[in-house]
This record gives C-alpha cells, sequence and structure tokens, in this order.
DNA sequence: CTCCTGTCCTGCCGGC
DNA sequence: TGCCGGCAGGACAGGA
C-alpha cells in the first residue's frame, strides 16, 4: 500500500517521538520479514540516539548518534504505531497480532511495526547507506527542487517498456507506486500504455509536474488509506477520496463530460500483472 | 544490459 | 452461512 505519500505521513508522525530521542532497547518479536532481521539488530540500535529521520523513495530511514541508523520499509501492509508511555509489560498478550519489532524509547513510549503480510522491512544501515544496496541505484526525489521535465525525460530516453510500468521502477522515480502512477498519468494527460521514450519535451515536464503535485496533494491528505494506512496516530488517511481514476473501472472521470453507460467511463487494464486505471478520451 | 514473470505472505471480498 | 478463488499499495530473483 505505502507509496511516498504514506511514508512521508509516517515519518513526519514519527519525527516527535524519535528525533533526538534515545533508543533504550528492541524487541524482535519476529525476524523472518521481507528480509530477515539481522541478530544482532538489538545491539546496533540499543541505547543509541536518533539524529536525524529521513525519507528515500519507500524508506523511512533513522540515523543514530554513531553514524549508523536503520531503515524501515512498509512493504504491503506495513504500519507503524506510537504507543504512549505505559506500565505494560512486554508480555504477548500486551501486542497485537503482527506486532513484529517494537522500539522502546527512553521516556518509555513504544514504535511498534506492524506487518500482516511481511512484505515490510527493518534492517540496520551503516554510515555509507547512500551508496549502498537499494539507495545507489534509486532514481530522483520527485519532490525535490531540481527535479524536472529534462531530468525526467533523460530517465524515460530509450525505454520501450509502457510509461506506466516505467514509472513504478524505482530507479526512475523514487517512491512512485501503483496508485499514484494512475493518478500522475491522468492528470498529464498521457496513457498508460505509451512507450517511455515517447514522453519528452513539454509533456516530460508535464508529468514531472504531475508527479509532484499528486505527491503533495496526497501527503497533505496524509496518505490514502485503501485497506492498511493508517497515520501513527491511528487515523485515515483520505487522500482516497480524491482519485481521479484509481479503483473507479466504469465510473466517469472528474472533468469528463461523456455519459459511462455508453463510454464504459473509467477503464481497467493489466500491465504487468498490476491493475492500471485511466480515461481512455483523456489520456492519449 | 533490458524486460517480463513468478513469488514471498496474509486478509478481505465477491460469487456460488 | 461457508468455502474458494482472485486480488491487494512492493520489490526482488531468475530466465529469456
Amino acid at each position: 500500500m505505502p507509496e511516498l505519500p504514506e511514508v512521508e505521513t509516517v515519518r513526519r508522525g514519527l519525527e516527535p517521538v524519535l528525533l533526538g530521542r534515545r533508543i533504550e532497547d528492541v524487541l524482535v518479536r519476529r525476524f523472518d520479514l521481507r528480509m530477515r532481521v539481522p541478530e544482532n539488530f538489538r545491539s546496533h540500535v540499543s541505547g543509541k540516539k536518533i539524529t536525524r529521520l529521513l525519507r528515500r523513495g519507500k524508506y523511512i530511514l533513522a540515523v543514530l548518534d554513531d553514524g549508523n541508523g536503520f531503515g524501515l520499509h512498509l512493504g504491503m501492509s506495513g504500519r507503524v504505531k506510537v504507543q504512549p508511555p505505559s506500565t505494560d509489560r512486554n508480555t504477548d498478550q500486551n501486542y497485537a497480532l503482527h506486532d513484529h519489532v517494537v522500539f522502546m524509547m527512553e521516556e518509555g513510549s513504544k514504535i511498534i511495526f506492524n506487518d500482516p503480510r511481511r512484505f515490510g522491512m527493518v534492517f540496520p544501515i551503516d554510515k555509507k547507506w547512500e551508496e549502498e544496496k537499494p539507495f545507489s541505484r534509486m532514481g530522483p526525489e520527485p519532490l525535490e527542487k531540481d527535479f524536472s521535465g529534462t531530468k525526467f525525460a533523460l530517465r524515460l530516453k530509450g525505454k520501450t517498456t509502457p510509461i506506466k510500468t516505467t514509472l513504478l521502477d524505482q530507479s526512475v522515480v523514487a517512491g512512485v507506486g501503483n496508485i499514484y502512477v494512475c493518478e500522475a498519468l491522468y492528470h498529464a494527460g498521457i496513457s498508460p500504455l505509451k512507450k517511455a521514450k515517447m514522453i519528452h519535451g513539454t509533456r516530460a515536464g508535464k508529468l514531472a509536474s504531475a508527479v509532484r503535485h499528486v505527491l503533495e496533494m496526497a501527503i497533505e491528505a496524509g496518505g490514502s488509506t485503501l485497506r492498511d494506512h493508517r497515520q501513527t496516530d491511528g487515523s485515515e488517511g483520505y487522500f482516497q477520496y480524491s482519485f481521479s481514476v484509481y479503483d473507479r473501472e466504469g465510473q466517469a472521470c472528474p472533468s469528463c463530460v461523456c455519459d459511462p453507460a455508453i463510454t464504459g467511463g473509467i477503464r481497467r487494464i493489466v500491465q504487468g500483472g498490476r491493475s492500471t486505471f485511466y480515461c481512455p478520451r483523456k489520456q492519449k
């Protein structure tokens, strides 16, 4: 579920409870997440203070006062819950099903990573994290000032794959997933079936701003809650009420003058095994 | 190298 | 009501 806006929403919710705070201890209740939590994770973070809390693509990163840190990925169904200080002991009955990793903060609050499908990850990073594994290959941050149409077009150059699947590639742009790629293509008026290399010049600029705009609006709304996404206080995001095309098969798109009973409205197709929603009349 | 398919795991929803 | 298939926001490995 969680794409850039959901991850950013969670990161912002964690700032007040994590930033500048010390981690007293970590309880790993399940090690077998998407990537196995290493046995030494506890000693890697315990007793350290969090000096920076960042987001890169769909990852949340905490930098610790020794220069190392840890990363968090929510996978498809991950949530992060913030539990205020309490006298509860760390017994199983005080945890919910799928509460896999618990960060116990010095002042008593608990940060709980919960993930039913276990597609998420909690992993250690070191000082050179930017040069390593997923981050070294990751594309530009779409919300950075320098994310321009020209730089974007350069990444699309030569790609024969449809623009929809290309945008899901994290080495092209970081953080965009299945919902927001559909929404951004709609706002840019570009068909998801168009070959990526055909998007250049003005259209690349339009697509870059559409991606940025959709993500910014979604962050403002606290993300989209379809099933699992929650803000750290447990409340839902509400950008799903602003979807133009995603999950709206058969309905009219917002500015359409057509009658969906005749035209069929928003269409759902499958690309790369995943649903794509678009308006064939507004996206060419 | 690029591109495509299958797979990891659980929960939920719709159809029969 | 209950069971079963299909589908879900992601990302990687492996093969063509």
